[in-house]
RNA sequence: GCCGCCGUGGUGAAAUCGGUAGACACGAUGGAUUCAAAAUCCAUUGCUAGAGAUAGCGUGUCGGUUCAAGUCCGACCGGCGGUACCA
């Protein structure tokens, strides 16, 4: 005892264990077990080559611990990790340093294990899995083939943001605020013809789905937003004079009789088909012009101010008054919802009111109950329909029932749903990424690659620029390009464009089961033996679309018999981001970004484990503090100073019974629940607790060292091993609490007068309340403010207060 | 605009069902130890007044419900995240 340092070498402990851990098969989860599994999943990173942040040490230091403890608790834990690869920054990147993505790629990949392996990880690394490896993306693109097999892939137009200046298609995000993230220029909106996913074939199951989502509300509610399901209807307008009807889709047919003009989307084909007949073809091509030079960002910033064409020469019939009825194009009605052409009821609708006053159009109210004098009167609750015809004096929840019966009846419309959500543009013009696997024959047409012929592998050549066509990378490469048609086998042309970012996440939890199969994407047995993932740990940006994204590819995969579940994860929980000191988001520019391998140079790995935690509530956000990383190293140099205090009784010290099994108490169910920073504030007060003592029990402490391992594993594994243990506390029980040890017999009891705390008193617990009340009526500090008034009333909670109401 | 979250000491933050506001930590101040410093240990630390016991005030603002409000209700202000004319 006597070389015992006062603070532990963090340098010397790091790096032992991990050696021990890493070369061992502690981590590795075992197919089949008899041992019950648990698969807990956090969001594999993307290997950029700043290595990692911070706010990767968060997201996973909750599964991280969940997974320790799960190991104490006897179970069979899977706890993969991997990297989705593919992306843009890679390829830039590449492109400016000229150095292949691939050996870029691999570099990232090597820094992010290495420094993964330094934070102490429990990942079980024998289940990497790479998304640019063509061993997983033959997989990738095997469930593109299925989706394509089934039907729920076809080409459409999509407009992409394009920089003439350049002539590249950017992405959303090289392209904000309307202007080319390259050469500052404006990006218009060019049509092409691009792959789409149909996942609005299962908007309905989605939304369904998340039932069995155990989750919080907000990220049920995102979803269910982002899905956007409303019911209403389709009504048919005769176009006056044509044999065509304008099919409009709307949520209040009830206010029908309301309608006073139309409004179609810039893009709508009716101008198309009926361009004689337009007199103002000039000013409506126009207008078509403008709007499609309008970028996203102009068209929300633009958004109060409506703008819109009369189209001369069509009109429109009300199908139920015969009234003639103008229509008007607008950009306020989207294209790429619903049916890109509304009724307009200006006096229901704050839209069509505010472009009927601007156009001085006229608002006919339908419903009473409003002003429309003064606004649209948009409520559903109150009202009763006026000027309706058939539906006069019906609420509206009625009026939208019957008047909905009455037009299918009369073939005149029918009952409808729609959902915002829209199907996945499943593309990009990039080299990096996977290749989707299509080939194009003069005479056989659209021909997908055979099954057998799968991967379709990225070319590994030196020319990946952008091309300046608007067309991807690998159009420029004849040796990809140039193919034979798998069904007549003249010669033919692949794909070109690639799949997006969200293709290789949207199952790779499935891979981690069975990683390198190559026979399939995961075998039957494993699929079914590890089920759900259990608890599914990663960012609140992701709530939608990789959500999303992976819960259709999952839901798809079920329905042809490939997985054994519909819904893929059981639980999903977020964490909060972690800022700069300065309070606002970690980022180069703003020079504020932690590096969390620096931390570990100070202090270890275990401090920095421990600090991230304790930080703040694991669901909130919050501002990174470098003063606060002292005070965690400090607690764990003082579990470590407990060392020679520690005696060899197997019990636990009577005086510290009940703090020992409340905290295990705690720290359970803080952990459990994300409440890491409690926890371990929970476990600093044992600490303190402890090193009041001149002397604590084995037991004591390796209790200490067990709760406090899941956070804290390299110095637990120090001590328990110091302590003369020769197994490692990987799969050491996890403690259990006695609950009867739990609650004291003397507790403090509150005197307040007119609820103010005026006296504290200890009393045995489960004290009746009649006692409380006469022994709180009798202490001499009460008195002084009771005497001399009228006690009015006396409220006792039994164990917590009295509250003495006097007048 | 809409939806959600949040607003508590000098700082990060705690606070089951409405029941002792500020646990735990950081920082600060004073002391011990040291030749000195670091580290460590002890004490104090919401604000105001007081030597102190103690008293008054105090959870973004205003109002309400209640014996009792950080917590519930209403109106508002500020911050963050999501979303964006969704018919």
């Amino acid at each position: 005892m006597s070389e015992f340092v006062p603070s532990f070498d963090d340098k010397k402990i790091d790096k032992k264990w991990q050696d021990i851990w890493y070369n061992g098969t502690y981590f590795n989860a075992e197919d089949f077990s008899d041992k019950e599994k648990y698969y807990s999943l956090v969001e594999y990173p993307y290997p950029s080559g700043a290595g990692m942040h911070i706010g990767h040490i968060r997201a996973y230091l909750s599964l991280e611990v969940i997974s320790r403890k799960r190991r104490m608790e006897g179970k069979n834990v899977l706890f993969p990790i991997g990297f989705d690869a593919f992306g843009l920054p890679t390829e830039n990147y590449a492109i400016k340093n000229q150095i292949h993505p691939r050996i870029i790629t691999d570099r990232n990949i090597k820094i992010f294990i290495q420094q993964l392996k330094a934070t102490g990880f429990s990942f079980d690394f024998n289940r990497l899995v790479d998304t640019t490896d063509s061993e997983y993306y033959r997989w990738t693109q095997w469930i593109f083939l299925k989706l394509y097999e089934h039907g729920l892939v076809y080409k459409d137009i999509a407009y992409v943001n394009y920089c003439p200046s350049c002539q590249v298609i950017l992405s959303n995000e090289e392209s904000q605020g309307g202007k080319c993230d390259r050469c500052v220029s404006e990006v218009v909106q060019m049509e092409k013809k691009v792959w789409f996913l149909k996942i609005t074939e299962y908007a309905d199951k989605l939304l369904d789905g998340l039932n069995d989502l155990e989750c919080n509300t907000r990220i049920k509610t995102e979803q269910q937003k982002w899905i956007g399901k409303s019911v209403g209807a389709y009504i048919y307008f005769p176009v006056k004079d044509t044999s065509e009807r304008l099919k409009v889709f709307t949520t209040r047919a009830d206010t029908i009789y309301g309608a006073t003009f139309m409004v179609i989307a810039p893009e709508h084909p009716l101008l198309e088909e009926f361009s004689e007949r337009i007199k103002n073809l000039d000013e409506v091509k126009a207008y078509q012009e403008k709007a499609k030079h309008k970028s996203e960002f102009e068209r929300i910033e633009l958004s109060k101010d409506k703008t819109g064409v009369l189209i001369k020469g069509i009109n429109a019939i009300n199908p139920l008054t015969n009234e003639v009825i103008p229509i008007f194009i607008s950009d306020y009605v989207m294209i790429t919802y619903g049916t890109g052409a509304i009724m307009a009821v200006p006096a229901h609708d704050t839209r069509d009111y505010d472009f009927a006053r601007k156009y001085n159009l006229e608002i006919r109210e339908v419903i009473s109950g409003g002003n429309i004098e003064e606004e649209a009167y948009t409520d559903i609750k109150g009202g009763t329909l006026v000027n309706s015809s058939i539906i006069d004096g019906l609420e509206v929840k009625d009026a939208i029932i019957k008047i909905t019966k009455f037009l299918e009846d009369n073939n005149l419309g029918e009952a409808a749903m729609q959902f915002k959500m829209k199907d996945w543009a499943f593309n990009r013009q990039r080299y990096w990424g996977e290749p989707i696997p299509i080939i194009y024959c003069e005479d056989c047409g659209v021909v997908p690659v055979p099954y057998e012929d799968l991967p379709v592998e990225l070319p590994m050549v030196e020319k990946f620029m952008p091309s300046d066509t608007g067309e991807s990378p690998l159009a420029n490469i004849p040796e990809y390009v140039n193919c034979v048609c798998p069904k007549c086998n003249k010669p033919a042309t692949r794909e070109t464009d690639t799949m997006p970012q969200w293709a290789g996440s949207s199952w790779y939890f499935l891979r981690y089961l069975d990683p390198s199969n190559n026979q399939e994407l995961a075998s039957k047995e494993k699929l079914n033996y590890w089920g759900k993932v259990d608890w599914y740990n990663g960012g609140m940006e992701h709530v939608t679309r990789h959500l999303i994204y992976s819960r259709f590819w999952n839901h798809f995969l079920y329905d042809i018999g490939v997985v054994p579940n519909a819904e893929p994860y059981k639980k999903r929980t977020a964490q909060g981001m972690i800022l700069g000191a300065d309070n606002e988001k970690m980022s180069k520019s703003r020079g504020n970004v932690v590096n969390p391998q620096d931390i570990i140079d100070e202090y270890g790995a275990d401090t920095l484990r421990t600090f991230v935690l304790f930080i703040s509530d694991y669901e909130m956000s919050t501002p990174w503090s470098d003063s606060g990383v002292k005070g965690a190293r400090r607690f764990l140099d003082k579990v470590w100073r407990l060392f020679p205090k520690v005696n060899d009784l197997n019990s636990y010290t009577k005086s510290l019974e009940l703090i020992i099994n409340k905290t295990i108490q705690g720290v359970e169910k803080d952990c459990e629940t994300l409440k890491f920073n409690t926890a371990i504030a929970k476990m600093m007060t044992l600490t303190n607790e402890y090193n009041k003592q001149t002397q604590i029990t084995r037991a004591d402490y390796e209790v200490l060292l067990k709760i406090l391992n899941p956070i804290a594993p390299h110095l637990c594994e120090e001590l328990w091993n110091k302590l003369g243990h020769k197994e490692l506390l990987v799969f050491e029980p996890y403690p259990e609490f006695d609950i009867s040890k739990t609650v004291e017999n003397d507790i403090p009891i509150v005197i307040s007068v007119n609820g103010k705390v005026r006296d504290k008193i200890q009393i045995t617990r489960d004290t009746a309340k009649v006692e409380l009340e006469k022994i709180a009526l009798s202490q001499k500090k009460i008195i002084t403010f009771t005497e001399g008034k009228q006690i009015v009333k006396i409220i006792v909670v039994p164990n917590k207060l009295v509250n003495i109401v006097v007048k």
